[in-house]
DNA sequence: GCCGTAAAGTGGTCAGACCACCCTTAACCA
DNA sequence: TGGTTAAGGGTGGTCTGACCACTTTACGGC
């Protein structure tokens, strides 16, 4: 465990259990070796091994069961965008760099989905507009989350959740509701070309969340 | 330390920890105490404490120096982002995924440069695509780290430049030569509308990339 | 006053000891 | 035979104490 020797072993660890996922192809779910036998087999203390996956626990990685076992888990940064938040909040600039990736991304959705769009996807997406026991920002993620599937690219669905994860503990992002109205509209009325504008047409502040 | 008896040590101290820098108004650079004396302040065993401030670490968020103590360090969230992103991206790239998140960042990123672009930029990407030591790789990596660069979105540039380094394991990415000068030509005449346009006429095909 | 060395302080790491909890298994009883 | 229960072993959760390597500080001799 020794190499760059600047290296701290818990870093090592974290490489070598990352290794180990991708050799052993495991995946969401599956168990990981106990902490016990890692130190064994990686000739690191436990302590320094439990470094590792806590770390990794609160990057939501990897979900550990009293008694059970340790496991990968579906990504899932719970505890880490609380923290985060905290320490973000004051930089004006990572907020407006968000905002923008993240309607960006939103707003490509909006145009992969198009094609895709069927009377059913377009009843749903009205039923969830006019669903009274979801606030403004809920909505807003149930509407663009099914845009996501609908574009049927994972990658920049998660992107997009990362994203979403970050912005929503630090500002509520949110569209007005006539603009998810008038999207729908475009869907129903099969006008791809007007989705881009209807994006650009929203200023990049805090001031265009309305209800 | 009990809390909600579910909640674990090493979490609560993070609590306390992060509550402890907003009393204290510590910013970047200030100390923090040693983990002797979190741990007895705290009531907490030193591994716990140490489980939290690697979690931090890993985070970005301090920084330790043997010998000398923690510190605060200047938070860059990107390097979060960076770090949960390639395990997402491990977990959902597909080619086709990829090829297309990529295209839609190197889209929006040319679109937010146009407004920024001047002769000197011109000139430097003109240089770029006629610089006979490149290979079209490369070549397309350069020109399109400049206009991330112009587009002043930090974030969208580190997500572009992950699945930059993703795609290079995969299958290389670029497009044809006309493209890129197509492009800067609508820098030089000052024609916003016709980028999208030019971008929605790549096929999401490995064929369209030729020299 | 200056310099060098010892001491104290700090993070890095390990080993061992418990505890709480879960699951399997085997023994037990009806 | 079948179901219940108790015990044991495995696992994560936590603490303590012990070193090590390194940096800063303090002290004492010059």
């Amino acid at each position: 465990m020794a190499m760059s020797s600047k290296q701290k072993v818990y870093q090592g660890v974290l490489q070598e259990i990352r290794q180990y996922i991708d050799q052993q192809h495991l995946m969401p779910g599956d168990k990981l070796p106990s902490e016990r036998e890692l130190a064994d087999t990686l000739q690191a203390g436990r302590s320094s091994v439990r470094e590792a996956l806590r770390a990794m626990e609160l990057l939501g990685l990897i979900e550990t069961k009293r008694g059970e076992g340790t496991f990968l888990s579906t990504y899932r940064p719970y505890q880490t965008v609380e923290l985060l938040s905290s320490f973000i909040l004051k930089e004006a600039r990572t907020r407006e760099d968000l905002y923008l990736a993240k309607k960006i991304l939103e707003k490509e959705a909006a145009k992969l989905a198009f094609s895709r769009m069927n009377v059913q996807d377009l009843d749903k997406l009205e039923q969830l507009l006019y669903d009274p026991v979801m606030g403004p920002n809920d909505r807003h993620v149930a509407f663009f989350k099914y845009l996501f599937t609908k574009s049927e690219n994972l990658l920049l669905a998660r992107v997009w959740q990362l994203m979403e994860e970050f912005s929503h503990t630090i500002n509520k992002l949110y569209y007005s509701k006539v603009f998810y109205i008038e999207l729908v509209q475009l869907y129903s009325t099969k006008n791809y070309e007007l989705i881009e504008p209807l994006f650009e047409s929203l200023a990049v502040q805090d001031d265009d969340q309305f209800e």
